[in-house]
RNA sequence: GGACAGGUGGCCGAGCGGUUGAAGGCGCCGGUCUCGAAAACCGGUAUGCCCGUAAGGGUAUCGAGGGUUCGAAUCCCUCCCUGUCCGCCA
């Protein structure tokens, strides 16, 4: 949510820094979001009066009232006022609703050090050359993946691991699990998979993104489509004590996108799937620590890779690139030699205090202070579908086999496939 | 799905038309006492918005919204949520 105090406070900095986001229809936004704010205040200054009135009204009459008689007049008049206020209150209300409707579709700013082109931050191994099989045809080859029956259950998009691929998937979030808790330091948490719209709204999905979701009817409820949404949410309307802080949590769940509107890219195989397993990283802290947090955040991540023996690079997204409620990411992209693409495996966010005001996230510093907005960051820890390709296709071996890297073998009991 | 009960401050809990933002307790903070601590005692301790450099002041908020009233945490209506029992069930 968009701070409007500092819109109010620095109106060209706010337009500025969100203009970098490419999109020239918040311009119009933020002028009718600061009339509304306009109105608002004038509204409720007045408001405030009539009700000061009010007040001393009701005293002044309650020991007349309750001992014998108001005057009629007096009786009147308090009406009138009452009904003035009435009106002023109607009008208020009506602002509001849509003052706060408008407020939800304005995105985070984005930080200043964040450039306007993606940037290559730093590369870890050494790239393959490309070539190879894509992970698809190695895939069927080893009998661990089956689109066609995906399809058939569930449409395009839902795939179906199976034998050592399904053993594969629960060694990578076993492994993923254990590695952040064991460590890093984060707690884990197994979150529902349905959550109602407020949750939703707190994380930044609604409502605008609500074609994103799948949705259910008639409870109204949505398939997480991260497990950053339950768990940021888990502290919604709360004030943490700021001793806890920084607080990490880390979840393993399943996804659930429509992809609405990407039909067509990065179809084959498991490159765009409408549900995948990933594993989360969420965190809280302090303002003052969130951009540090945001790095440690991001290498924790990277460790997974690390173990998984997969070339990556890591490159800082340009300002008009990331999404709605982030004001910097870090993507992490694992190296396909198959497919000859580098895959996003893991978007890494800070969300300053952007989710912590759309979901009331406080802290309060120390005993007697004023609560704060948190911070709020995610990254991804990481998502199994592209790492799975690119497991397969940087350690396919000529045999046709794929070898498994030490961390993984242990998990999986083998370190070989096929 | 059916039948009840209930939603009040960080937590528990009173209040059921008139100086109630809200008793009391717990917790927390400060002080007295102590070599230090505990106990005891004293004092303080909600959040948003607006005005103000500040001190402070105004206002709103007792699940949400609407209504009755000169006046609502208290009465009425709708919705949401939670709990208990019954039914169903991994």
């Amino acid at each position: 949510m968009i701070d409007l105090k500092l819109l109010r406070a620095s109106p060209a900095q706010v337009r500025a820094a969100l203009a970098r986001r490419g999109d020239p229809s918040l311009t119009r936004l933020l002028d009718e979001i600061e009339a509304l704010d306009m109105k608002r205040r004038t509204l409720t200054g007045q408001l405030d009066q009539l009700n000061a009135e009010r007040n001393d009204a009701a005293r002044a009459d309650a020991a007349l009232a309750k001992a014998g008689k108001l005057p009629d007049e007096t009786a009147a008049a308090r009406r009138k006022l009452g009904e003035r206020i009435a009106v002023l209150e109607a009008e208020l209300r009506q602002i509001e609703t849509t003052l706060d409707a408008k407020t939800l579709f304005a995105p985070n700013l984005p930080l200043p050090e964040v450039p306007d082109e993606v940037t290559v931050v730093r590369t870890w191994g050494t790239p393959a050359p490309k070539g190879g099989q894509p992970h698809w045809e190695i895939a069927e080859r080893l009998g661990i993946l089956d689109l066609p029956r995906g399809a058939k259950l569930s449409g395009s998009g839902f795939p179906v691991l199976l034998g050592a691929g399904a053993r594969l998937a629960r060694s990578l979030i076993a492994l993923m699990l254990d590695l952040h808790t064991r460590e890093h330091g984060y707690v884990e948490v197994q979150p529902p998979l349905l959550v109602r719209r407020e949750s939703m709204t707190g994380t930044g999905q609604l409502p605008k993104f609500e074609d994103d979701a799948y949705r259910t009817e008639p409870d109204d409820l949505f398939l997480v489509p991260t497990a950053e949404v339950p768990v940021t949410n888990l502290h919604r309307d709360e004030i943490l004590d700021g001793a806890a802080l920084p607080k990490g949590y880390v979840a393993y769940t399943p996804c659930f996108r429509r992809e609405a509107g990407s039909a067509g890219k990065d179809t084959r195989g498991l490159l765009r799937v409408h549900q995948f397993d990933k594993v989360e990283l969420v965190r809280f802290c302090r303002a003052a620590e969130s951009p540090a947090e945001h790095e440690t955040l991001t290498g924790h991540a990277e460790e997974v890779l690390r173990r998984l023996e997969l070339p990556y690079r890591v490159v800082l997204l340009a300002a008009n690139d990331f999404s709605f409620a982030s004001a910097k990411t870090y993507d992490l992209e694992v190296w396909a030699p198959g497919v000859g693409q580098w895959l996003e495996v893991s978007s890494a966010s800070t969300f300053t205090d952007y989710q912590a005001r759309r979901a009331n996230i406080r802290c309060r510093p120390r005993a007697g202070e004023k609560p704060e907005f948190v911070h709020t960051l995610n990254a991804s820890g990481v998502a199994l579908p592209r790492t799975i390709a690119a497991l397969l296709e940087t350690h396919q071996q000529p045999d046709g086999s794929v070898t498994l890297p030490p961390a993984l073998a242990t998990y999986v009991g083998t370190d070989r496939l096929g």
